[in-house]
DNA sequence: AGCCCATCTTAATAAAACCTTAAGGTTTTA
DNA sequence: TAAAACCTTAAGGTTTTATTAAGATGGGCT
């Protein structure tokens, strides 16, 4: 399924902003402008992460964060304007893994964002890599550790050869990639005789349950006589 | 090799104290009280980061971030103090990388330098300059990577051929290439059989898609016996 | 084991996109 | 004025990519 992210904040403008951002980057989003409604939603939705603002009109994030802790493990990032400093030991002893001050450039947040996530799925997996294993931008989110791919919030169900193949052309999204390239990249051997045509098959079932074409493509843009292509 | 770093600050008092404390750390410092000369060293020295303070006597430092950004990756950090807040969003989204108010603390500034760094370092360390694979001067952009064209912000769509003839050209601009030179960097071949006719024939695609003509050419300049050329 | 299922590969054919050729026209040079 | 160099055009040939379907592979299950 999708990657569920909960933005809480009072000041209706930034968590508008935050979700912007994040939906861009192919997040679900849960997005609130007061404790109680985003207490609610943290029982009844299955969520990958929470970004708080410390000072609500209800419940203050601290306390959130807390509840948030009885009972999940997932990341939880707080905001705060730069006058409250002072708590900010207090804010991070009591559980949240990182710490923004506003204010922030989106794409700062966004980083943070994949980190934790990146952080916490790598918790639950002994793979000591230090690459990416999760990539996410405009709609699509691609997690490494669950195999998992989603679509514009809707999960695709992809064979692991098509998820490899995905996943080489979104790290290297905004460059051509060629077949020989795909090739070498998905199945490691150099020496392909003449069927880099599997490559094509491959992609011809990518654009379909991507809802792709060749023809129009919204996605895998093909760049004749040179490879194929993402758009960052 | 020091990491050169620039500070510019009008308050002397400030800037000088940025200067002990980052030369403290073993780093080198441009320090100036004004955006004139601060501009002038961009251009001139090879910088690692900018502090720039918004309120300068000449040039504001918006503008002189802007500067930057038109040239050069490297992160600039924005000094302010409190009461202009209100532009803080302006700040950020103009390309600064953070944003420190006035007054403040000296080792935060310090730490906030060396992750700035360390995140640049980061990103900048895995890919280290290779040849050149983008062109762009005057109104002209070739990216090998996207394999697009642009020709006054409008992209063109060119075919592997053009877009290799193009290159050769652009990469040897302001001097004339011969088709036999053509010839031989796109296709590789030495023994070009007898006609140059197929360069000519992709010459003329390339003009049309240029909006160029052979009789009064903008771009690609017929040089009567020696070959083509693109000015600089 | 033997069968089923999902996946991968191969191969054959179709459809684009591209490249070259050649023929005739135009401009430049001597 | 003729020869040489260049330009234009369009048709036919070639290469590359797309599509499709059938055969191969291999793991999981009874």
């Amino acid at each position: 399924m999708s990657i569920n992210i909960l933005v809480v904040d009072d000041e209706q403008s930034i968590a508008d902003l935050i979700e912007v951002y994040l939906r861009n980057e192919g997040f679900t989003i849960y997005k609130f402008y007061n404790g109680q409604d985003a207490s609610r939603c943290v029982e009844s939705e299955q969520l990958e992460l929470a970004i708080l603002d410390v000072m609500l009109p209800d419940i203050d994030g601290f306390t959130l964060c807390q509840k948030i802790r009885e009972k999940h493990k997932f990341p939880v990032i707080m905001l705060t304007a730069k006058e409250e400093e002072i708590d900010k030991i207090t804010g991070l002893t009591l559980g949240a893994d990182d710490y923004i001050t506003k204010p922030f450039r989106p794409l700062e947040l966004v980083a943070r964002v994949k980190a934790q996530l990146r952080r916490f799925t790598k918790y639950n997996s002994p793979e000591p890599k230090q690459e990416e294993r999760l990539i996410a931008f405009s709609g699509l989110v691609l997690d490494m550790d669950t195999h998992e791919c989603t679509l514009n919030e809707k999960k695709l169900s992809l064979t692991p050869t098509e998820f490899s193949i995905l996943w080489v052309l979104c790290s290297n999204r905004g460059r051509v990639v060629s077949s020989e390239e795909l090739f070498q990249e998905v199945w490691g051997d150099k020496y392909f005789t003449n069927s880099n045509n599997t490559v094509m098959v491959h992609i011809r079932h990518l654009r379909e349950k991507m809802h792709d074409s060749a023809e129009h493509p919204k996605y895998i843009k093909t760049i004749w006589g040179v490879g194929y292509k993402i758009e960052k």
